[in-house]
DNA sequence: ACCTGAACACCGTTCAAGT
DNA sequence: ACCTGAACACCGTTCAAGT
């Protein structure tokens, strides 16, 4: 037993992200992080700029996490639901980190592979350019989309709500006036989450197939 | 001159979206509104829960700022552009607030006019029950995912970062291992971001269109 | 080079006390 | 009913000091 192991940015990463997997982005404080560590506060300085850079690791140690298989010789389609899936999964697997996601992604190292991947699969959808760029933001745009969005996710629910809480409270709103709401709250009670986000991304799919690309 | 008005809870949104708007969200505390709205710290907890509540305020602030053209006759893919192009520009207007409305907007009373209407216009493609759900779930990922996520824009760029320095960062990767990136990293420096929006919500409406509906 | 304790300038919020 | 000062238990980070 002992002390665990010599204080490395690796270490300091993976605790920072089991943290806020166990506690969510409140948990991860300095002397949080120094006490699950098992040093002093200010030592986390010698490795990390500051709290800043404390976020910035724990959203690449997410998106590292991103595991697709890789086939160039694959229909453009299917490699853009590889990538893409396997982005959304990822970021769903530690809900707490997704609202740091956007704001840091563009300086994930972890992110670059995955992002050149989907984009040499939508360049084989015949777009280079600005039409690229508009799909890219737009597969993009729904994964995060989907994963931060969820209905009755533990996101959208208040701090200690129950699970279904979210769809309870859309259910009680007015039914005159509100219809629509209720009907889609109903439908979400009942599906995957993975189901809802595949039907969305193949909806976008089917968008890139038809719209004449450049 | 002398003291502004009565202290209401209507008062209290209007100062904190103005905070946020001036200082970002960390401006926003419980001392600094109550400085500018010129009474003690703890007079706020007489008009508002706490500070999750302050953030609620502001979240609804910025959505009721949705305008819409409310026209039941139009052709469903005419409603649906000028809805989401409305949700998307009242986010915009207020980049700082953008990362606290996924975790909100269930709540948002005041987003409730704009998804009901924009439910009906969904439906009006056909759609109901589940298909309706992953529908509605698209559009607002995309609507979400597209104002968040700005290669330029305020929220990619680190605090105190020039406007292009995002674009420059990925211009700067090696171009053998990145060629992608590099590609519509060049193709952003040009690009206006309403335009991007709006053909990326093109695909997802070709999409809508084309894909079977039940 | 790496570690650390004390201290500073902040937070949100509880509590008791005012009008 | 509405307001408020003092105090408590936290923050991130600077600084000076250790090995």
């Amino acid at each position: 037993m002992g002390r665990p192991a010599k204080l490395t940015r690796e270490r300091l990463q993976a605790a920072a992200l089991a943290l806020v997997d166990e506690q969510g982005l409140a948990g991860l404080t300095m002397r949080a992080l120094a006490e699950r560590v098992g040093t002093a506060p200010m030592t986390l300085y010698n490795h990390v700029e500051g709290r800043a850079e404390l976020e910035a690791l724990v959203v690449d140690a997410v998106l590292a996490e991103t595991r697709w298989r890789d086939s160039p010789t694959a229909e453009w389609r299917d490699a853009v639901r590889e990538i893409a899936t396997a982005m959304w999964r990822a970021a769903r697997a530690h809900p707490h980190v997704i609202p740091l996601i956007p704001a840091r992604r563009s300086r994930s190292a972890a992110l670059r592979e995955p992002s050149e991947a989907l984009l040499e699969a939508l360049a084989r959808s015949g777009r280079s350019g600005a039409a690229l760029l508009v799909a890219f933001r737009s597969v993009t745009a729904l994964v995060l989309g989907f994963a931060q969005g969820e209905l009755a996710g533990p996101l959208t629910a208040a701090a200690g709500e129950a699970p279904g809480a979210v769809i309870e409270r859309f259910r009680a709103l007015p039914a005159f006036r509100y219809p629509r709401l209720i009907e889609i709250a109903t439908a979400a009670s009942t599906s995957d989450p993975e189901d809802e986000f595949r039907a969305g991304l193949e909806l976008l799919i089917a968008g890139l197939a038809r719209t004449p690309a450049r």
